[in-house]
DNA sequence: TTGTAGGCGTTATCAA
DNA sequence: TTGATAACGCCTACAA
């Protein structure tokens, strides 16, 4: 006896539903249906007879209902170590900014670089049947049951800034590994001979790219690797301070911070110690902002194109959510160096790559 | 004729429903609902049959079917202007963190402060039928559509930082009259007589408070309000910019800047027209951050609490999905002046209230 | 072109 | 205690 005599709504809850509609232009909800997305098998008279009713009763589909039935439900999930550090705003905001373009939404979740906080947070997502998932990977393995639910639910994920070739292929990352090189570089062609590094994570894939490009960096310059003076922090605040105390008691005399945060570290332990940049030290740092260029040191920094990182990646998991699988996954965006004055380039001696500040030339 | 016949799920999608563990235990799915709803009413024995049928097919409940039924999606909208501003990234997190510990999710849209995109973003929440949303609502008002499509569905609202009393009293912000009433003393205190502001839209309230504040601080230490040192801002990069050429044309030796994206576009004119903040103004700003604490010139600014601004803000729209309303809407956090070198205190004269820099003390 | 009814995966009501 | 079965609101074969 199908639902035909059900929806009388409850006094509380006034949205109307389909059934309503249909009620009210005295037609089927296939009709009704019909109209509402577009379908070009609906006569004209009885259309606008259904469009009639919807504006009578401010009618809107329940999109819960519709993921439901259609297996889609236009959201996809977005995990992230932390969205309060000043990296990922951006690439969410590019991310966002892809799916809304699609008529997509984001489910956001913060894994503070935790397996379990992300176990948790895919749990969820998975259960909430997103379409498709964007994911900074920790640096820790899935645990099997986790496994075996993204088998089941065989959903596309695209990693984000991180390689997780276990999973999937699919990653929008930046080239570090020549961020870090030209970083090394720079610090070389400035006059310093005693470089340090204060390095993320090894066991993360950029990790391990911005040490090796510090290390090949400064091979190619000539300069020596000295285990003394590298450290290895965890992309905080925290751990560049750490990090910054115990790099900075053997005087380097110049210094490669593999990102923003824990250059803030950085400075708040030079600070203490009475050092100063770039006179005391110089500085390049990763991953650039608008107001690193106005206020001093001015850093030298390799900006890391976060927006399109999200964007990228976005639309590249729509496409795996669509089923097209024709473009290769691993796009890997390109760095550009920001030569500012906390690098210390008195002696330097490099083409600019900015705009906003002092050229400085490579030599004869 | 019931659904007993169904759910032979297609080979494409593995994933276990309630009906394959109920047939996998030979029970029915009330007693496999009430074992994962963890109801009292359900033998010990069925129990651990059903528990072991879950764990072999690796069940999880869809959360998507469970809201529908249920009509509770267990997910909250959040609208901000840009997430990629640095104001909101620890709003939002303050937010998914209350959010998570009471099992919600965060479902984020980024409006631009533009009322089209605001209500596009809202319908679509709405139609998602999440539970409840947090708002930073655009200066302008809604049409007629969103306020119908708002009363038919009847869901709690918690604005964020800014009011709007036609939608609800629920909201979250910070006592900007307040801060800018100090802001406005300290710059006087640290012995400036000709003031200027940079304020926020004076459409939105706390662009409103942060105006008021600023002018009756003035007038509180006996200053002249001069209109001629006054512009309006938007709250971004570029108006600030501007902003700061018309204002710094007139010279003044204190400026107040009302939110830190404005002083960046504010510091960049200045260093355009050459003009170096103590030495040839003062500045006091809004918003702090970690790292203002270690570059230079070091910002005065009164902290906003973001962090709890989200938190507090989800923890009471949580309470009003709960059909809580015990607890009066209408928090207003306190904001905290830090006294930096960037304001100029050569003749300084007040209580330190930060640790990080050199205490300045009151007069004897 | 339009309508009927069953399915999407839960929860919840009412008997048994 | 348990089980059948109707919602929840939408889409969509299959019929007409």
């Amino acid at each position: 006896m199908g639902r035909a005599g059900r929806s009388r709504r409850n006094a509380s809850s006034k949205v109307a539903s389909i059934y309503d509609v249909a009620r009210e232009a005295k037609v089927s909800v296939f009709t009704v249906s019909g109209v509402i997305n577009k379908k070009s098998h609906v006569g004209k008279r009885l259309r606008e007879r259904v469009e009639a009713a919807i504006n009578r009763l401010n009618y809107r589909p329940n999109l819960l209902a519709r993921s439901l039935a259609k297996q889609r439900t236009h959201t996809i999930g977005i995990v992230v170590p932390d969205i309060a550090n000043p990296f990922f705003p951006l690439v969410v905001r590019g991310a966002e900014d892809a799916a809304q373009k699609h008529g997509y939404n984001l489910l956001l979740c913060n894994s503070d670089d935790i397996l379990e906080k992300e176990e948790r947070a895919l749990e969820l997502l998975l259960s909430k049947r997103v379409d498709g998932i964007l994911l900074t990977k920790t640096a820790q393995d899935f645990s099997p049951s986790i496994w075996r639910m993204i088998a089941d639910v065989n959903v596309p994920f695209v990693l984000l800034m991180r390689e997780y070739p276990k999973l999937t292929r699919d990653a929008v990352i930046t080239d570090d590994y020549k961020g870090a090189y030209e970083a090394a570089c720079q610090l070389a062609r400035a006059g310093h001979r005693k470089i340090g590094l204060v390095g993320g994570p090894l066991n993360v894939s950029n990790g391990k790219a911005r040490w090796k490009g510090f290390h090949d960096g400064l091979r190619a310059m000539g300069l020596p690797y000295d285990k003394e003076l590298v450290v290895q922090g965890d992309y905080r605040m925290e751990s560049g301070y750490r990090g910054g105390h115990s790099l900075l008691a053997r005087r380097p005399d110049g210094v490669y911070v593999a990102n923003f945060l824990m250059t803030v570290g950085f400075l708040k332990a030079a600070d203490e110690m009475g050092l100063r940049c770039p006179e005391d030290f110089g500085l390049v740092s990763f991953d650039d902002y608008p107001w690193l260029a106005l206020f001093h040191p001015r850093l030298t920094t390799v900006e890391l194109p976060k927006y399109q990182v999200g964007f990228a990646a976005a639309e590249l998991l729509l496409e795996r959510i669509n089923g097209d699988r024709s473009r290769g996954g691993g796009l890997k965006l390109t760095p550009e160096l920001r030569v500012r004055e906390s690098c210390g380039f008195g002696l330097c001696i490099s083409r600019a790559h900015s705009r906003e500040f002092v050229p400085v030339k490579e030599p004869g």
